[in-house]
DNA sequence: ATGAAAGCGCTAACAT
DNA sequence: ATGTTAGCGCTTTCAT
């Protein structure tokens, strides 16, 4: 059936659209009567109002943006549904794309966004954007953005993002404080701060425990694959003074490193400690289960859209912006992958 | 800086809305000089069209509703991916919404997406959801409703699901075809369709070998979990004459039987072949790599997507909607856990 | 080549 | 208690 407008129901009853508007809304000043007519027929004609005439009306769209390089991963879909809870709950929609870590994906899906007339962008940078003009070209025209995860300092924006130094510090402080003292790092690539970031909390942790960097220690990962983690373990046992311990930049890298340790002969925790990071599910269901540094991606959601609604809020106030920076802790989920046997 | 409009335009040069419209849209009657001021001015102005403005006028909103269970899920997320794909790729947008398995939320983002004036819907339904009237009303409200995964046949709308009856088929199949009799189940509860189809291929495959059903081989889960896959192995384990091959409804409960069938010594796959089902990214990574079916998920997104495109085409053209019917293959992966070691 | 005007569907200030 | 009117920002037909 077509959709019925509020002339259709003003005509059959011959009112005016406005009596029929207030008659839908609770007016006060409108007769019981005509009250119960208008619902009546209202209810009969499947009466919905039209949601852009209304949006255009009041200058609300109450839908914002998000940007991912790739929904198909848990930590994106942990920040999403913590998205999703909070603008939700406040009446807002989420419109959802992913920029497949391309450059160029990412400029067209936030223009498209700008286009569709989204109230304000939560986005988390691909990893290869360096580049922020697209983004600083929607600021121009108003419209607030939110960057988490992976964010630029290029961008006069609010952030939200995980303490990766923390959380790797937290790690190898824990494999420290169990008494291993040869503690091996399978890094990232240069590029993500993330990653980076890590590899400090690495380093620092270390200097902490008076503990001298070993550079035969650390592999530098170019993919951070599973792969990676077979290699990088394969050289570290073939080292004249192997590692004892090992904390790796990201869980399947911990698992590939894993796989190479066992076809090696090496027992997982006895012979080498490994701890990963992100904290997939598969960290518990492994044999042994995989210690690992939890990402806490469902509050870094909520807490990037908390600002970002804010920003909305104090755009429609004619006030100014206020940005944040929140940087949140990583815990550390200590499992058998990574606690050193009983001292015999 | 605040938003310009046409008429900012207009009034800045002293031309008429339309003409500016017009110089911006490239219309053959419009002089190169006009033209030129326009669009310098309109760059210089940072103007946008108000989408809001430009979809009312149009009649199109270009933007489709998502409804899942729950947003981080492996499976959903590859859907929600496919979807993405296709619908962008035709210049719309996808607000996505999660039930969280609850029918009251169902009912509640459901209304929300019309409320915002989504052309179309695609659904999965919640496993409480048993009454579709939700659904049914919004398709009162010309609003075309695509189902997929969890389908309901109470609804008159198009439907894509994976073909589970064919994938537990195929499961038992290749179970049976390696020279395992004994092929144990745990099924899933009862309600969702999905896994019921799941148990009827195992049944089908039994029978098509000439097989009895036997009842003690088949466990029955409630939350379908990790630890109920380790109960029924070890009830299984217990028996006078256990199983030598299992097909566990899903992946978790597959896995959750192999680590009770190590604790009590037995060899997966020498002492009991075992298969699951979904193929989560675990099952590559864990030793022995676990044998799955594999779910078309990003296929079953592009596929509704395209449903649901043509329908709201078919809407927009005033023809009578044609709802389609689509059941995609799953596919096995074979891997160690469910190989048949070598006869000696 | 450009302007004037109507209208998408709804709301709200101002009448009566 | 209800009608009138003006607009939200844009497109498009019909004039000129």
């Amino acid at each position: 059936m077509k959709r019925a407008t509020l002339r259709d129901i003003a005509q059959s009853l011959g009112v005016t659209v406005a009596t029929v508007s207030r008659a839908l809304k609770n007016y006060p000043d409108i007769s019981a009567t005509t009250k119960q007519t208008v619902l009546a027929t209202a209810e009969r004609m499947h009466y919905a109002p039209h949601p852009l005439a209304v949006k255009l009306r009041q200058k609300s769209y109450r839908v914002v943006g998000v940007v991912v390089p790739d929904i198909v991963h848990p930590f994106f879909s942990d920040v999403i549904s913590g998205i999703i809870e909070v603008v939700e709950a406040l009446g807002y929609h989420v419109i959802l794309s992913q920029s497949n870590e391309s450059y160029e994906k990412e400029i067209r899906v936030t223009q498209m966004l700008l286009a569709t007339g989204v109230d304000g962008l939560l986005v988390c940078l691909s990893n290869e954007t360096v580049d922020v003009g697209h983004l600083r070209a929607l600021q121009d025209y108003d419209l607030p953005v939110v960057l988490f995860d992976k964010i630029n300092s290029g961008l006069d924006a609010s952030t939200v993002v995980t303490n990766d130094f923390q959380g790797a510090y937290d790690a190898v402080t824990h494999l420290l404080d169990q008494g291993y003292t040869r503690v091996a790092h399978i890094k990232g690539p240069p590029h993500p701060e993330n990653t980076r970031q890590r590899f400090a909390g690495y380093r620092a942790a270390l200097a902490a425990y008076g503990l001298p960097f070993r550079p035969e220690y650390v592999g530098e990962c170019h993919a951070v694959t599973h792969s990676e983690g077979v290699t990088f373990a394969r050289q570290f046992m073939a080292l004249p003074e192997p590692p004892d311990s090992l904390f790796a930049v990201t869980d399947s890298v911990a698992i590939g490193a894993i796989t190479a340790l066992r076809e090696g002969g090496w027992r997982v925790p006895q012979d080498m400690a490994v701890i990963g990071f992100s904290d997939w599910a598969v960290c518990q269901l492994m044999e042994p289960s995989i210690s690992s540094v939890a990402q806490p991606g469902y509050e870094i959601g909520r807490r990037a859209s908390e600002l970002l609604l804010r920003e909305i809020q104090q755009l429609r106030d004619e006030q100014p912006l206020e940005h944040d920076h929140l940087v949140l802790d990583a815990t550390i989920k200590i499992r058998q992958s990574s606690q050193r046997p009983a001292i015999r």
